[in-house]
DNA sequence: GTAGTGTACTGCC
DNA sequence: CTCCGACGCATTCGG
DNA sequence: CCGAATGCGTCGGAGGGCAGTACACTAC
């Protein structure tokens, strides 16, 4: 029995109105022991408020503005009036609900809408492209909200503007996930850092817990970046001992794979931005032999200092006059991790053992210099140089912990 | 048809 | 990116 | 001794400014 999106939307409601953190994971772990498997995913990431997997290119393309004019369609107003509603409000998902509520005529022959009509009218909104394609989206959002029951409406509006805001993150869902399949949090944490996509893991954690540890990182499939958290050099002395510390370069985050000859190139929303930057691309290429996935920063750079951040903006996901930017700006990676290298996932080591890996696996030039230190007044100094080369300042990491995707560890 | 302008949307820090 | 609030959990405080 | 208060960590969400892409519409 497939799921409808009316019961998806009754079990947001509830959530919503659920304030603790454990009685909401017990909330998703009952839907998600009733789900079939071709439901299981879209649930999952539906109920993150998330459309497609995070590794996928794939984006609705669809705004506040859009929906408005939708919405304004199928109550017989205009969307001044929409707008008006949602300001009153404050929130979209409500003044939806509220519209769709009032209006007058009710289509009798509404078909109820599953979890897998969302998914296939989701794909088309993501795929169509070109001239008319404005108004073939127009068509999908029309007939949406023109089937939608009120409370429908509420969460439809909200997905399609990527603003669930039912508290179901990352951590809640990996402990929903390990409770319906009983299997640890832990293991489902792994398959996630290496899948990235919560609703591939539940199918998986069926299987059980081997099965779950078993799912390795994959090239072309890009990992969430490891993010920095904050704290005080003091604080970290005196908890590790011995501290990495880098530049904090003010550029943008990138991860790169190269597997069977073949390079592409990640932002930090996982968005490929190969094409944007050959010149980087090629120089990545040129410092490896091997199958690999790599992590860091690209500066702009000129006369050997780095330039502000909004120089990398400009070429960072250009698509257009690409050649004539590679001239005015250019790019230089620095790599300050690695990930996977010829089949194996390297995210369980600790960074001083991916830095070895590292250093052996890519030629010097675009390794980004790294200072291992216990000493206060060392990374001060390194702080002072930092600055002086016009860097933002610099990251500290315990060279103890594991690559930790999309998780503010101790970097 | 092509060029220019306006609207909507996304992603980076 | 940064900032902020809610909740959970462990520890300490106070009668 | 035990319940209440406190403090810390985790998680989820909001906001601000800039740069760019894609499509639609109009004018020539």
């Amino acid at each position: 029995m497939r799921m409808d999106f009316l019961e998806f939307s009754r079990i947001c409601e509830t959530l919503e109105h659920t304030p603790g953190r454990l009685d909401m994971t017990a909330i998703v772990q009952d839907a998600l022991s009733s789900l079939d498997e071709g439901d299981l995913p879209l649930f999952i990431r539906y109920l993150m408020g998330r459309p497609f997997p995070d590794w996928s290119q794939d984006k609705i393309g669809i705004g506040p503005n859009s929906v408005y004019d939708a919405v304004a369609y199928v109550t017989g107003k205009d969307r001044g009036a929409v707008v008006s509603t949602v300001n009153q409000s404050g929130d979209p998902g409500r003044a939806v609900e509220s519209l769709l509520a009032n209006k007058e005529q009710r289509s009798f022959f509404s078909e109820s809408l599953t979890l897998a009509d969302i998914a296939n009218d989701f794909t088309i909104l993501a795929t169509t492209s070109g001239t008319k394609s404005q108004k073939e989206k127009d068509r999908v959002l029309r007939r949406f909200f023109g089937n939608t029951s009120p409370l429908e409406g509420r969460y439809l509006a909200r997905l399609l503007l990527g603003e669930l805001r039912i508290g179901i993150g990352e951590g809640t869902m990996r402990d929903a996930i390990a409770g319906a399949f009983s299997v640890s949090p832990a293991a489902v944490e792994h398959a996630y850092q290496a899948s990235n996509d919560l609703g591939e893991v539940a199918l998986i954690a069926h299987k059980g817990e081997d099965a779950l540890y078993a799912v390795h990182i994959e090239p072309f499939r890009p990992v969430k970046m490891m993010l920095a958290k904050q704290g005080t050099v003091t604080d970290m002395l005196i908890e590790s001992g011995v501290l990495a510390a880098e530049y904090k370069y003010d550029g943008t985050r990138f991860q790169f794979h190269k597997s069977g000859g073949v390079c592409r190139m990640y932002s930090r929303k996982l968005e490929e931005v190969t094409h944007a930057i050959p010149d980087v691309v090629a120089m990545l290429d040129a410092a490896t032999s091997h199958d690999i996935i790599l992590d860091g920063e690209v500066i702009a750079v000129r006369d050997g200092r780095p330039l502000p951040f909004q120089h990398v903006l400009k070429r960072f996901r250009r698509k257009h006059d690409i050649a004539s930017h590679i001239e005015q700006i250019a790019l230089v990676p620095n790599i300050f991790d690695i990930v996977w290298i010829d089949g194996e996932t390297l995210i369980d080591l600790p960074l001083s053992e991916r830095r070895k890996r590292l250093e052996t696996a890519v030629s010097g030039e675009y390794v980004a210099p790294q200072l291992m230190s216990g000493d206060e007044e060392e990374i001060d100094l390194l702080y002072r140089t930092a600055l002086d080369d016009g860097h933002e300042g610099i990251m500290v990491k315990d060279i103890h912990s594991p690559y930790t995707p999309g998780v503010r560890g101790k970097f």
